[in-house]
DNA sequence: GATGTCATGTGAAGTCATGCACAAGGGCGT
DNA sequence: ACGCCCTTGTGCATGACTTCACATGACATC
């Protein structure tokens, strides 16, 4: 595994390559993790993390072999070592700012949103398009002007940006901030929106959601039910 | 590709076996070929969607073949056909209602969210444990307790409840749902939350996508500096 | 100190998804 | 009516991820 790529790097003992599937994991484990050390759980077993984690025991170890988080066989993994590791992976040591654009129902929800500050996200600045918006107070924070927002994220130094505007403004967002030089998009409007390359971009879309879940029903009912039941 | 799996069904011509990653893109090019259908485009390339959807031309045409969505050859697609096939596999021609668990600021917000209603979601009901936001008037709806969750359900033949409770509530708020009869459940809780086979779980953590692109972020930085990219 | 028990780490196989490349086929111009 | 051109539909290969199964290794007990 680590001799395949052993090529390059390996003098930085940093996270070399990591799976997309095991990144999106990992958040996962850690909440599981933190959760453990509050309890006083000091070991963790591959068996009671996936369970935790709603995955398959394999997959945690396997998942966790990719970070230098060794377990000790026979006993498990420590818990508050696992912690630090995925910590440290994930880039959670420092904080990162986010910016919010977009400042309607979502982003104002967003704007109080706890799990923000408690996952090392504070909320750096609020910038909307809409004359009407600009300068209310949300959540202890002034709305400003998209115009200041390469001024907010030089002020603030934040790096993500969280795009919560109507579908129709969702890509101005994403070019004021590319603009600004914000490097990762969170991107909440129902929209496909398109970033240079060396921007990291992801979508988080209730409507599709939705809509998945709605397949499964439809398909449950209709397509699994006696023939078909069309009514 | 029909003939392989003739053996059983071909009487009901409905969906039969549509792969999940195929099913999370429907609801993409549904809303590019709405967005088409609105500007009068009758036709649609599969090279025209995919740029719309971000994916690939050929993804595209694998995709809609599991649809009875069959194109014209040296033409393309009928973009209202293709809009009633997938509004027809998505279960989108009866909309489903949805019941609100957890009324913070996210299930606010959610409350409000036009996409919902647009995209054939409205919200049936609120509920909430706490006492002190139980009868409150959220966007024209009257919150209501927990324990209404089942008179809520019935009342309105809803089907999908969306949890926006902390996260120490979650699985509470879950197992009720399940216990009113819903099947299937959106969580945007910080939290793996438990369900019976039958019901269906999508998660949305965005605590978590923060993680994944402080992920990638920490790496463009600390991994890739020196000796690579690093700009 | 030897041995049993338990959990990790990983090779290997299986599954799923992606993307290329090309044959099949329909429409349009001449 | 013929043939060209364009786009669909899809076999196939590649790649990514998951899961099983087992060997490796550590700890505790006797």
């Amino acid at each position: 595994m680590s001799s395949i790529r052993s090529d390059r790097s390996s003098a930085d003992d940093l996270v070399e390559d990591i799976p997309e599937a095991t990144v999106a994991r990992l958040p996962v484990y850690l909440r599981g993790l933190v959760e453990l050390a509050d309890t006083g759980v000091a070991t963790v077993s591959s068996v009671e993390l996936a369970e935790l984690a709603g995955v398959n025991a394999a997959n945690v170890r396997k998942d966790l072999s990719y970070l230098h988080a060794h377990g000790t066989r026979g006993v498990g993994y420590q818990v508050d070592h696992l912690i630090g590791e995925i910590s440290l992976v994930l880039g959670d040591g420092l904080p990162s700012p986010v910016v919010i654009v977009g400042i309607g129902n979502l982003g104002r929800a967003l704007s109080r949103y706890d799990g923000f500050v408690a996952g090392g996200f504070p909320v750096a600045g609020l910038v909307d398009a809409d004359p009407a918006v600009v300068g209310r107070r949300i959540g202890g924070r002034i709305v400003r002007p998209v115009g200041d927002l390469p001024a907010v994220v030089a002020e603030s130094g934040c790096t993500v940006g969280i795009i919560a505007t109507p579908a129709s403004a969702a890509q101005q967002a994403a070019d004021h901030l590319v603009a600004a030089g914000i490097s990762s998009i969170l991107n909440f409007a129902p929209s496909v929106v398109q970033v240079p390359g060396h921007v990291d971009l992801r979508q988080v879309d209730l409507a599709t959601e939705l809509q998945i879940l709605g397949y499964h029903q439809h398909r449950r009912v209709a397509g699994g039910g006696p023939g078909r039941v069309a009514g």
